[in-house]
RNA sequence: GCCGAUAUGGCUCAGUUGGUAGAGCAACGCAUUCGUAAUGCGUAGGUCGUCGGUUCGAGUCCGACUAUCGGCUCCA
C-alpha cells in the first residue's frame, strides 16, 4: 500500500495495516486526534482504512479539521452528561458546526442552571478519561442494539442507512453513540469547552415531528482560544445593530405599533435619506432609470394575475374578507405588477427598450411573529426597487449592468468584501412552488451562470432558493452573529410578461414578449442600514453620518463665532450642530466621541481672531487648526467622493 | 406560527422566604466660562410591560395577552 502525504512524500508498505498505524508512526501531532485524518478531502477514521493507497493529510488538534473532531467529541460527552443527569432523555444527533457543536435531545427544556450542571458533569466525564473505541455492527443488529437501549431516534437513523451497511458506533466508557466518526482517542482530549445556550429544534427540521431541545456549545483546542472566542462574542454584541442602533437613536420600536414595524428616528431617517437621494440620482442620471410612484395596495385581482395570490398569500396583509366583502385588497409585498402596468399604459416599440423603471418602494410582508429582528427582518420596509423591461437580445447586457450597479453600491458603502454571491435556482423536485416550464428554468439559469462565469464572479448555487417566477442572483451578507441574509437580489424573469400580457412591437410589426429583470441596487434601506451599523460599529463614513460636524465653543463667549461657523457649514450642505452647553471642552469632546462623530471643531479666542477652526476627528485625533474655508472644502470633498476614511486605533472608554 | 427565556424611572441594573420601590449614568436647575475624553451642588422622575386572578396585602405567586431576545421553519 502507498501513502501519499500532503507534502508530496510517498511512503510504501508491504504488509497490510491500517492507515492509522502508519499515521501514528509518521506523526507526533496525533496524540489527541489520532484516529482522524483527511483522505481525498474527507475527514475519516483512519482505523477503517486498511491496506489501500491513499492521499493522506494528517489532522492535528490545532487545525480546523481537528477542531471539528474535538467539537464532535465534545457533543458526545455532552450527550453522556445529559443521559447521566436526565436519565429519561432520548438522544438524537449532535454534529460539529461552524463555531462549535450542538446536540438535540428529546427532553424537557434545559435552563441555564441545567447547562451549568451539565458543564460540571462533562468535566467529570473528561476527567475520568474514557478511551473512545469504535466498533461496527450489521444493520439489523445495530437496530436491535439501539432498540434495546431505548433510543428510537437512533433506530430511525439506522433504518435510513443501506441494508448492507456496517453501522459504526463509538463507545466512551460505556456510553455508546451511533456515529460515523472520527473522534478523539479519549474524552481527556477535550481541554476547553463551554455550553452556550439551549433552544427548541424539530426532529429533522420538520415542524410536524418531535420537538427536541437543542444545546449549543463550543470547544477549542486550548483554553486561551476558548477565552478569545468568548471575548469575541462579547465584543460583537456591542456592534449588534439592534442594540447599537437603538442606543444611537437611529430607530426604536413600540409595543402598540407592533412587531416588525420599527420607527426610524430623525438620525436614522437622515442616513436613509442620504442613501436614497444618492441611489435615485445615480440610477436616473447614470443608469437610465425612470421613476414611478405606484400604490401601496391593490385589489386581490392583481395578485391573482401575478401568481402571488396562489404562491404568496401567507406572506401578504389582506384587507377584507373574500366571503363578506365585495372587494378584497392586499398591501403590496412587491412592486412588480404595479410597474408592469406602467409599462402597459402605452404601446411600446422595440426601439423603446430597454425601459428601466425605478421606485423607492415600500413593501409589506406578513412575516411569522417569531421572525422579526431589529431592522433586518421587518413587516414593512422600503427597497430600491426596479424592473427592467428588456428585449431578449438585450437581456445579457442589462443583467450585467444590474450586477455592476449593485457592485458599485457595495463598494461605495464599503461592504464589497463582506458579501457572498449566490445563484438561487428552482427545485425541480418541488414544482408546485414555481410557475413555468422546466426548460425555461434550466435555460435562464444557464444564462445567469454564463454571465457570472464571464465576469469571473465567485458564487455558489443554491437549489430551491429561486423566486416562484424565476431564478435570481442573491448577494448575501452576514450579521455580527454570522447569520446570513440577502442584501441585494437580481432576478431573471422570463415568465411574468406572459401572465400580464406584456409585449412590444418588433421590426416586422409582431407582438413580442419582453423579458423582465427584477432588481435592487442597494437593497432595503432598513436592512442595509443594519449592516452599516454593524460593519462600522456606528462609526459611519462621513457622508452617511446624520451629524457630520459638531462645533464645540470653549465657553459661552465664543458662541457667536460658533454659530457663524455653523451657518457657513450649513450653507454648504453639511450636517452640523453647536454644543453650546456650559460644559468644559473635555466633557464636550468626550460626548462627541461617544456619539461617534466624525468631526469636532473646537473654537475659542484664537480661532475667532484668526477665522479658523481647530479640527479634531474620529480618524486622526487632533488635526490642528485650519482656515474655515479650507476645512469646508476638505470635508466637502470627503463627503462628495463618499470617501471611507480609515479610523484611528481608538481608545474607547465606555 | 412553534419552543424557550426576559420585561423595574431615558439607559444599565439592585430589590432576600409576598408587607406598599433603590443606586449609578442621563435629564432638569443653580453656580462655574473653562483649550482637546467626565466641574460642583441641588431637583425632579416609577400605578414595577398590559389585563385579570390568588391573598388582609403582589414588583415578588398564578393565568392570558403584548413586546424584546435566543433558536426552529420562512424570507429582502
Amino acid at each position: 500500500m502507498k501513502i501519499t502525504l500532503k507534502d508530496g512524500s510517498v511512503k510504501e508498505y508491504s504488509e497490510a495495516k491500517s492507515v492509522y498505524e502508519i499515521a501514528k508512526d509518521i506523526s507526533e501531532g496525533l496524540a489527541r486526534v489520532a484516529c482522524a485524518g483527511e483522505i481525498d478531502g474527507e475527514i475519516v477514521d483512519l482505523r477503517t482504512q486498511i491496506d489501500r493507497d491513499v492521499n493522506l493529510n494528517i489532522v492535528t488538534s490545532s487545525d480546523e479539521a481537528g477542531l471539528k473532531v474535538i467539537r464532535h467529541t465534545a457533543s458526545h460527552v455532552l450527550a453522556e452528561a445529559v443521559k447521566r443527569l436526565f436519565p429519561g432523555t432520548k438522544i438524537t444527533i449532535g454534529p460539529a458546526i461552524a463555531e462549535g457543536f450542538y446536540y438535540d435531545f428529546d427532553a424537557e427544556p434545559f435552563s441555564r442552571e441545567d447547562l451549568d450542571k451539565l458543564e460540571g458533569e462533562m468535566k467529570k466525564i473528561i476527567k475520568e478519561g474514557h478511551e473512545i473505541t469504535r466498533f461496527t455492527l450489521p444493520r439489523d443488529e445495530a437496530i436491535k442494539f439501539m432498540e434495546e437501549k431505548g433510543e428510537p431516534f437512533k433506530v430511525e437513523l439506522i433504518q435510513d442507512l443501506p441494508e448492507d451497511a456496517q453501522i459504526s458506533f463509538y463507545d466512551q466508557g460505556g456510553f455508546v453513540d451511533l456515529c460515523a466518526g472520527p473522534h478523539l482517542m479519549s474524552t481527556k482530549g477535550i481541554k476547553a469547552y463551554k455550553l452556550i445556550s439551549s433552544s427548541m429544534a424539530y426532529w429533522r427540521g420538520d415542524s410536524n415531528r418531535a420537538k427536541l431541545q437543542r444545546i449549543y456549545g463550543t470547544a477549542f483546542n486550548k483554553k486561551e482560544e476558548l477565552k478569545a472566542h468568548l471575548d469575541h462574542l462579547e465584543d460583537i454584541k456591542k456592534r449588534d445593530h439592534n442594540k447599537l442602533g437603538r442606543e444611537m437613536g437611529l430607530f426604536t420600536t413600540v409595543d402598540v405599533i407592533g412587531q416588525g414595524l420599527p420607527l426610524l428616528l430623525p438620525k436614522g431617517t437622515k442616513m436613509v435619506m442620504k442613501m436614497q437621494r444618492w441611489i435615485e440620482d445615480l440610477e436616473d442620471k447614470e443608469w437610465g432609470y425612470v421613476r414611478t410612484k405606484t400604490p401601496l395596495m391593490a385589489k386581490s385581482d392583481l395578485y391573482k394575475i401575478s401568481g402571488h395570490w396562489d404562491h404568496y398569500t401567507d406572506g401578504m396583509f389582506v384587507l377584507g374578507d373574500e366571503e363578506k366583502d365585495k372587494e378584497v385588497f392586499a398591501l403590496r409585498p412587491m412592486t412588480c405588477p404595479f410597474q408592469y402596468y406602467c409599462y402597459k399604459s402605452e404601446q411600446h416599440s422595440y426601439r423603446d427598450l430597454p425601459i428601466r423603471y425605478g421606485e423607492t418602494s415600500t413593501l409589506f410582508r406578513n412575516e411569522d411573529s417569531g421572525e422579526m429582528h431589529g431592522l433586518t427582518r421587518v413587516r414593512q420596509f422600503t427597497i430600491s426597487e426596479g424592473h427592467l423591461i428588456v428585449r431578449p437580445d438585450q437581456m445579457v447586457e442589462e443583467f450585467k449592468g444590474c450586477l455592476a450597479l449593485a457592485k458599485h453600491c457595495l463598494t461605495t458603502l464599503g461592504l464589497e468584501e463582506d458579501v457572498t454571491y449566490h445563484l438561487s435556482k428552482w427545485d425541480p423536485d418541488n414544482r408546485d412552488k414555481y410557475i413555468g416550464e422546466p426548460e425555461v428554468w434550466e435555460e435562464t439559469q444557464q444564462h445567469m451562470r454564463d454571465i457570472m462565469d464571464e465576469l469571473h464572479m465567485n458564487y455558489v448555487e443554491d437549489v430551491g432558493e429561486a423566486a416562484f417566477y424565476g431564478p435570481k442572483v442573491d448577494i448575501n451578507a452576514k450579521n455580527v452573529y454570522g447569520k446570513e441574509d440577502t442584501m441585494i437580489t437580481i432576478q431573471w424573469d422570463a415568465l411574468l410578461a406572459e401572465q400580464f400580457d406584456m409585449y412590444y412591437i418588433d421590426k416586422e410589426g409582431n407582438k413580442i414578449r419582453p423579458c423582465i429583470i427584477h432588481r435592487t441596487s442597494i437593497g432595503c434601506y432598513e436592512r442595509t442600514l443594519a449592516w452599516l451599523i454593524e460593519k462600522y460599529a456606528g462609526k459611519f463614513p462621513t457622508w452617511l453620518c446624520p451629524e457630520q460636524v459638531r462645533i464645540l465653543p470653549i465657553s459661552d463667549k465664543y458662541e457667536d463665532y460658533a454659530n457663524k461657523v455653523c451657518e457657513e457649514l450649513k450653507k454648504n450642505g453639511i450636517d452640523v450642530t453647536v454644543d453650546n452647553r456650559s460644559e468644559k471642552i473635555g466633557f464636550k469632546i468626550r460626548e462627541a466621541r461617544l456619539d461617534k462623530l466624525p468631526y469636532m471643531l473646537v473654537v475659542g479666542q484664537k480661532e475667532e481672531e484668526e477665522e479658523t477652526v481647530s479640527v479634531r476627528s474620529r480618524f486622526a485625533g487632533d488635526e490642528g487648526s485650519k482656515k474655515l474655508n479650507d476645512f469646508i472644502s476638505f470635508i466637502k470633498k470627503e463627503i462628495d467622493t463618499k470617501e471611507i476614511r480609515k479610523e484611528e486605533a481608538a481608545e474607547e472608554t465606555k
